[in-house]
DNA sequence: TTGACAGTTGAATGGTTGCTCAATTAAAGT
DNA sequence: ACTTTAATTGAGCAACCATTCAACTGTCAA
């Protein structure tokens, strides 16, 4: 019946438990969701991302902009751009970053209405 | 002009700075959204969201499903209700838990939707 | 070719955090 | 009273992670 057990309990409620877990997400999608979450849930990265929802910048501009040194700022565009929610653009000397899709925009307003 | 300068480097588009400075969110609010997302993304806290999403469940139950220890998930319960995500009504032995508010449930899955 | 500067990178560091473990509380049954 | 079990709590630990620091690359201009 129970496989794992790692748990230190004795089923209650059985008939919740199987209905449950019969409607859970997938596990892969689960991962994706906490690992997207994660990303914006640092306060460099989510002023970044609000900033380049307003105007496409270059890394030094936002290094300014959030009072930030260009190390710090260029290790968070990188996970940013690894998360696939940040794109970069280079001008000669100067990279320009902008969001890769601006529905990420809305789902931080949905969050805030929550909040609010 | 320039007060703090943390940063290490030069003005390079002080109009767009300005205008983006103008247009961000309070810090407070960006704090408070950092921290919403900080507490959903993670794995567990996550799963148990989505649980209770779907029923109302006891600490016991949700140990059962995720398949984790009655403390581990005790412990990430008080994260979920000092955020104000979760609740709690006692009823004998057992302490049921439930969602505070079902807007989580459309912002996860606003987030499922961009991730796909 | 030399200097200036935007940007990147890797190692190191200091802080955070999720889980385990052991002890404890609360409620119910015998 | 005693046992059982759901749940909580705090300390401790290991893993993770954001920033700093120093060195480096790439581009442009003098």
């Amino acid at each position: 019946m129970i496989e794992t057990m790692n748990c230190d309990c004795h089923p209650i409620h059985n008939e919740i438990i199987k209905k449950v877990r019969s409607k859970m997400k997938e596990d892969k999608d689960i991962e994706d969701l906490s690992k997207f979450f994660k990303v914006i849930g640092d306060g460099t990265r989510l002023r970044i991302l609000l900033a380049l929802s307003e105007s496409e910048m270059c890394g030094c501009d936002l290094a300014l902009l959030l009072d930030m040194t260009k190390s710090a700022i260029s290790h968070q565009l990188r996970n940013l751009r690894e998360s696939n929610l940040v794109q970069s653009r280079r001008e000669g000397k100067i990279v320009f970053y902008s969001l890769c899709d601006d529905s990420i925009r809305s789902i931080i307003e949905k969050a805030l209405e929550h909040i609010k």
